[in-house]
Formats: structure tokens, sequence, C-alpha cells
DNA sequence: CTGTTAGCGCATTCAG
DNA sequence: CTGAATGCGCTAACAG
């Protein structure tokens, strides 16, 4: 392996000098630096980024987490690697598998000095255990939390919920079932009090039976599938948190002999692929965005030169789920 | 920050002897090691895992190139990070967008020793660009090249197909389509002998038109519909080289008016979520395995233990689109 | 069993 | 504009 030392020989200067050219800080007299060059080329020298971030006390990498794979991840990493990129950071993964131990194993990274920042998609620890490891380094999620420590770029989750349903209602559905997230989330909370809001103002009465907590989102909607089935007196309309499960919920009711949206109409969120190809109407709330703001504010966090925050938008987006109703 | 000469001090010792109780080499009397452990615990001192790269001269992470987010990379990436961790590796992603330029850079990170190896999921130059690489660190990948120099997981794709095609002919369909990947990958030939094999043997004619190259991937198989669509002749089943561009085949087809698979009928290849939400029959290959052994290879070519490859295997999983022909 | 010494490869003072 | 010296934090070889 070829090092700084053996082209400052061979370019017959110091290998400060060397160091000078490669990074670009201080005077460098262009006959040294040519030789420099020269002798960079001739070695096919490159440098040991170990030593320059032993150095520079950062790598350049942030970390992220999730429990594991699920729908909406694809895009959100995708932006967010791509913006990383874009101002030089790598983006290193780590799925705890809802493990706690993995997740603090990875957010003691930025204590070790391999990550400089960490993003959690989802997590596996409650956000008081998580919150002081904000000492090691910038953490950011797309969750909604109350944390001066932990940035969020959620979006509002009441309105955009609130949309889904006040469509539903214009389609001529009253009858409306809800698939949420876990409870503690304060984006199911957000949630929760739109639907009490709707039912409000709409005179709806409020069916407990109708609220579905998807705790694991581990089988993508299959199991509240099987509850809606069973259900004595069945809703018109479901309303989702997330398209996968809202994917896996058509994908099993169609197993068991219904039809969508003719047996019970269907309105997702996130607009993710699936989505998409499964004609799903749903909402986009801009996850590139929210990826993007996420990395924003790590990023400036660890620089000193800041970058703006792109502005946030919800949409709904109209497919073939929910027809206007015909009961 | 505290650093192991804080740990000697505290612990008035010096600092190879906090460093043997670090890494657990060498002898330590049972006195030092207490005083030791009192001082890190005293101090919250965690180690600085850049300088320790620094000195092995590795980074325990290896990269992971694709050109972008497609179905099958979300289990493969699942299955890579999982075996990675259980064998003390990181994985950091690099997006190549399908530019030459930026996958160069992702493996230019092992000249520069932040990256130990490297498993390419979809590649952006020729093989014959990558393969010099490899002299930095090990290589591997999930298609089926000839090379001395970069590891193929590969699966045979030549067996797989042909079990798709006499399933295909088993269940009555003599008019079949193919939608192949791009036509100079390896398994994309192995497909298109089996596809003369299947022909050949039983005495079906080759029909040019019927055959299909999703050179990009990035509209997931809705041009391939419009393809069909204007088909003077259509057929009546069709395979595909992957669920994900299945998927929007039927898709389209739907939003042009179609049913499936009562105007064509569908078979997919990989097993991937999307099929099973979308009751697409498919050949499931395990994706989990190739991953695991792609990872596998990285490691045996890194470390002195050796890990034993995983057996592949391959299975047609039989869903809603192929039913028996009736025509 | 333990301390001293010498690097790993690079960046950054500080003189000159 | 350039070189010598120092240190980033840790590991490992070598004496003792």
């Amino acid at each position: 392996m070829t090092t700084i030392i053996d082209v400052a020989r061979k370019a017959q200067v110091s290998k400060s000098t060397v160091s000078r050219v490669i990074s670009g800080n201080g005077y460098v007299s262009q006959e040294s630096r040519k030789k420099v060059l020269e002798a960079m080329e001739a070695l096919a020298y490159s440098p040991n980024l170990i030593a320059r971030n032993l150095q520079s006390g950062e790598t350049k990498t942030i970390g992220f987490l999730a429990q594991g794979f699920f729908d909406p991840l694809g895009v959100f990493l995708q932006s967010f690697i791509s913006i990383a990129k874009t101002y030089n950071y790598y983006v290193t993964l780590y799925f705890t598998d809802g493990d706690k131990k993995k997740e603090i194993e990875a957010l003691n990274q930025m204590k070790y000095k391999q990550l400089d920042g960490v993003l959690i998609l989802t997590r596996a620890n409650s956000w008081d255990v998580i919150e002081p490891y904000s000492i090691y380094g910038p953490i950011s999620t797309w969750h909604r939390i109350d944390s001066e420590r932990i940035y969020s770029s959620y979006v509002d989750h009441y309105s955009g919920y609130l949309r889904s349903l006040d469509y539903l209602f214009q389609r001529g559905y009253r009858s409306i079932g809800h698939v949420l997230g876990n409870a503690e989330n304060l984006n199911t909370k957000a949630r929760m009090r739109a639907i009490t809001d709707f039912n409000n103002k709409h005179q709806l009465p409020l069916e407990e039976k109708w609220i579905f907590h998807d705790k694991t989102r581990l089988d993508n909607g299959r199991s509240i599938a099987q509850l809606w089935h069973e259900l004595p007196q069945k809703t018109d309309a479901m309303a989702f948190y997330t398209d996968s499960v809202a994917a896996g919920f058509i994908s099993e009711l169609q197993t068991l002999g219904y039809s969508i949206p003719e047996d019970v109409a269907v309105i997702g969120f996130d607009n993710s692929e699936i989505s998409r190809l499964m004609h799903i109407t749903t909402v986009d709330y801009s996850i590139k965005h929210q990826a993007e703001n996420s990395f924003i504010y790590i990023h400036n966090q660890l620089n000193q030169e800041k970058i703006s925050e792109r502005k946030m938008s919800v949409e709904l987006i109209e497919r073939k789920t929910v027809p206007i109703n015909q009961k």
C-alpha cells in the first residue's frame, strides 16, 4: 500500500507538501504541485480515509435505523441517501428487528465515533431512552415527538387524516373503520383527535370496535382483515395509516372472497408504490421532503454552512378504492 | 472526549494495560483489570473505533451498491444486513441511479480503505470495468457472470424459467409471451435458452414479437402493458423475469380495462412481497440464501475462519394469476 | 504480568 | 512557499 510518504519521497518534497496538494489547504508552488501530482499518478496513490477521519474526528457517515423493511422505507431511504450524497455523506443501515439492544448498539456507534449522526425511521426503545444519545451527535426522525433534542420532520397527521375522512364522507360513506398504528405514537394520537373531531362535526357516533391498532405491522394488515371479516356489523369504508397495511388488508379480503371496493372502500396513506400498483386511493405527504428535512437537520447540526429546509405538503391521490357510495 | 490515556492515568496503569483489558488480548492481573474497569466506568469511557480501524486497516463495513430502489432489494438487503451483523460487519448503501461515475466512486471506497468489500446488486458499469477493482477487496453479486475475481451467488435461471414455462404448458397455455431483462445479462441469456428448448420440446414456434426486453425496469412494466395492448394477436399468458414488472403490467392492463387472469395469465419471478399482495403466481428462488452467500463470500475472503455456504433452492408458488386455461 | 516504544496515515501547527 | 515536528487514539512488539 502506498502512503503519503512514498509520494513525498518520489516527488522529492516533504509529506506536508503532499498533504497540501491533496487537501487544497495552504500554498504550494506550481512546480512542487506538478511533481507531487506526477508522483501520485505514477504510484497510483489514493488517500487512506481512515487516517483522515481519525484526524478530523468525523466519518461523514450517518446511521439510518429502522426496525426492518416496510414499504415507505424505500422512498425515504432513497431520498435520504440521495441528498446525503449531495453533501458528501454516506449512509449506513441498521435494522434492529425491534430489538432494543440492537438499537442501542447502533446509537452507540456515535459514541464510538463511527457515525456523525443518526436518523431513526422506526424505533425500538422509548424516546426517553433514545434522547440522551443526542449528546453524541444529532438525531432526527420522521415521527412526531416533542423533544428539544431530537428533530422531527413530521407532517400534520391530524389534518392529513381529516382530509381522508372528509373525502370518504363526501363520497357518501358513513360507517368508517380506522386502522391506526401503535397507540402511544403521537401520529396515532393526532389521528385519534381527527376521528373525534370528524365524528362530532358530522354527528356520527364513535364506534370503538371499528378502531383497530396494528401494533406489529409485520403481517401487513392480514390480521386486520380477519377481524373485519368477523365483525357482526361491517363498515362500508376503512381508512388506513399506511398503504402497505391497506394493501395487505385488501389482499387478504380478496382471499376470503370479498371484492374491493364493492364490499368495502379503502383509503391508504403514504402514496407508496404499492398503492399505485393496487390502485389504492391514498394521501401523499411527500416522504421525499421529510427525508430531506431529516438530513438537513443533521447536516446543519454538524456543519457551519446551513442548508434551508424544504416545504411540506399534503395531497389526496384519487384512485379506485373509494368510488361514490351507491348503497 | 475521554481517551485510553485518561483511563490509564485514572487507573494508575499504562495505556497498554487498558488496551489489553478492552481487547481481551494478553494477560492482565485481576487487580489491574478491576482498577481499569472502574476507571472506564467512572469516566464513561468508550473506545474510538476510527483509531482502531486505522491500526487494523479495516473498517468492518461492506458497501451495498444498487442503481436504486426496486422490489426484491428489500428482502435481499434485509437478509444481507442481518447476516453481516451476525459477523460484526456494517453495511453502507450506495445508490448509483445508474450513473457510472457514482458507481466508480463507490467502488473506490475500497481503495480508500473505507470499505472492506462490496456487494453489487444492480450495476451501472460493465463487468470489465468493475472487475479490476477486486484488487482492493472482494466483490460479489447476485448476477450471473463468469469471472474468477467476482463472486456470483446466482441461481440457475435456466431451470427456474423452464419450470415456469412447463407450469404454464401444463395448465393449458400455448401462446406465451416473455418479459426479460437486459439482453446482455447472463440471466437473460439463460432464460432465452430455456425459451428455445421449451419451444423445441413442445414443437411450438418461436414468436420474436412475443419477447419483450425491459431495459429500464423504471416504469415497472407499464410500457410492456402498452405494447401487449397494441399486439395484433395477443398471447394468453405472460412470463416475467421479476415480480415487480409483472405487477406493473397487471396494474396497467387493469387501467386499460382488462381483467387478469381472464384476459391473460401472468407468472412472475422472485416471490417478493408485491406478488403475495397481488396474488401473482411466481417462483421462489430464495433471495435470502443468495444474500447470505454473497456475504459469506466476502467474509471468507476477508477472514481466516470460513463460514460455509447455504444451499440454494427453487420453488413454484401457486397463486391466482395462472388458472387452468379454459379457452 | 506490565510499562515503554514505535508506529497506523494523515493534517496541522510552527519556524524558517 | 516548505519542511520538521507533533498528535489524532489505539494496538502490538519488545523488554523486563
